[in-house]
DNA sequence: CGGCGAATTGACGGACGTCAACTGCTGTGG
DNA sequence: CCACAGCAGTTGACGTCCGTCAATTCGCCG
């Protein structure tokens, strides 16, 4: 299956496998094997049986929702995630589809092995519990985010968000394409042109993908970020697996490594 | 503790509490207790710590989340239903509030003795991360129902689910007061009105709380509604505990008793 | 050099929020 | 028994936000 040593250890150092035995997770990796695939390339239909469970080891994907002819992205995943966690414990069908949206190394495991590890070993079934809890409260902030504030507020606080996680300087580049961007942030292309427009008057710079964050404390006053809807307080880096309060922990990893 | 025997019959029906052992569910319950709460009562404010488990036992709850002074429902609940579990799993603050809307009845099980009962009781902690898998996805749907739809469509969509949980005949009756619906669809009592009125060329009636669907062909046309937003296929009666296909057995059940 | 797609800008219309006035119901108190 | 206050709901006017369509610019790659 073609995986080296190194990202096998990544995908262990995650929560979730970090709790299963080593019998439960040799016994995942052993019917599982490891993807390349180019951008764009469709992992996942919505309304198709999930036969795996997907890890993110390098690149970017995007998990869509459709309806009517209508996209909306729910969420970019960057490494190392899991996702369609819920419908693997559940064996239902997808509910939103996954693509690539770059170039990218795809662990896949079969969904029938996770189920049974989590059968077979209680711990690992905490931890798929604990996982899916995380996800949940990722969704409800998601949906606060979406039906409590206006697009350019939700801009605003996706930009500062996004600057602590790349360390907290001034200037900050934007991870993926703008129409991407636009999607996840529910509104068009041609609004986040504008929405970018507006934040100019508070200190907000533009040049391509770079965005540099001038008078923070005026983008501040504007987006009001909340950590019940923006994420765990004192943030922090998001390297390193060092573990600290157990409780906010796993909820720190939040924006990374998962989305089920 | 003074709680009915018929009532912990319906909480131990429950998918959640259905699969956990005898001693696991005397633990659970010994600690918890049952009270009734008038109407317009605050269970639980954002931000605060969890310390129990919620299971509504009759009446109405509802779940909000509130930023820069604007309120949002993000879930109406009706029994019997728990709510705040993924909060209780990870021992975080919760990230909603909780409020009844009806004088109701509840039961509070301790949230220490929930996250233990998952660690001795791995069929418990199963049932837990199945319970919290239902929800994630049921957030899932929302999400989709909020960015790709527009006001009247979220509202024919709403009126056609619940149209068909009340028995399928061409009168319902909206089971809240259209305020908190408004919020619950993501628009203003004003805007809500509008909607009902843009819907009387579908041929949806309305008289106070009671709804009638006239034409139920021309309002499908316009709501497209979708199993992969409005819940699972041959839709069926909520009521009766009896198991189908044990695959869309809890799927089926969403709408119903799962909100962490 | 030419072409393609992403991004931006402008013009326009529709959907939605806000403010205000009005209706109808209900419960309270004289 | 009636008067009145209070609240839910509705309706209208107005402004803003946002999506759509079209034209243009920019950068990248062939």
């Amino acid at each position: 299956m073609a995986m080296r040593e190194a990202d096998l250890d990544r995908v262990r150092a995650l929560p979730m496998f970090a709790a299963a035995s080593d019998r439960t997770f040799q016994s995942l990796t052993a019917g599982g094997f490891l993807q390349k695939f180019p951008a764009g390339t469709t992992l996942l239909t919505e309304g198709d049986p999930v036969d795996f469970l997907y890890v993110l080891i390098e690149g970017q994907a995007e998990l869509q929702g459709t309806w009517n002819d209508k996209e909306t992205t729910l969420a970019v995943l960057r490494p190392v995630s899991t996702f369609i966690l819920a419908a693997v414990v559940l064996d239902a069908d997808a509910l939103m589809t996954a693509r690539t949206i770059e170039r990218s190394d795809i662990l896949m495991l079969s969904a029938e092995a996770v189920r049974r590890g989590m059968e077979d070993d209680a711990a690992f079934g905490l931890a798929v519990a604990r996982e899916l809890a995380g996800c949940y409260r990722g969704l409800v902030r998601t949906v606060k985010n979406q039906k409590l504030r206006g697009g350019a507020e939700r801009l605003a606080n996706y930009l500062m968000v996004e600057q602590t996680r790349q360390g907290g300087g001034p200037t900050l580049i934007l991870p993926h394409e703008k129409r991407v961007l636009a999607s996840l942030l529910g509104m068009t292309p041609e609004n986040l042109s504008r929405a970018f427009a507006n934040l100019a008057d508070y200190g907000v710079v533009v040049q391509g993908p770079e965005v540099t964050i001038a008078r923070p404390v005026v983008l501040n006053r504007l987006a009001k970020p909340d950590p019940l809807i923006d994420g765990a307080g004192p943030a922090g880096d998001l390297l390193a697996g060092a573990a600290e309060l157990e409780r906010t922990a796993s909820e720190a990893r939040r924006s990374q490594a998962r989305f089920g």
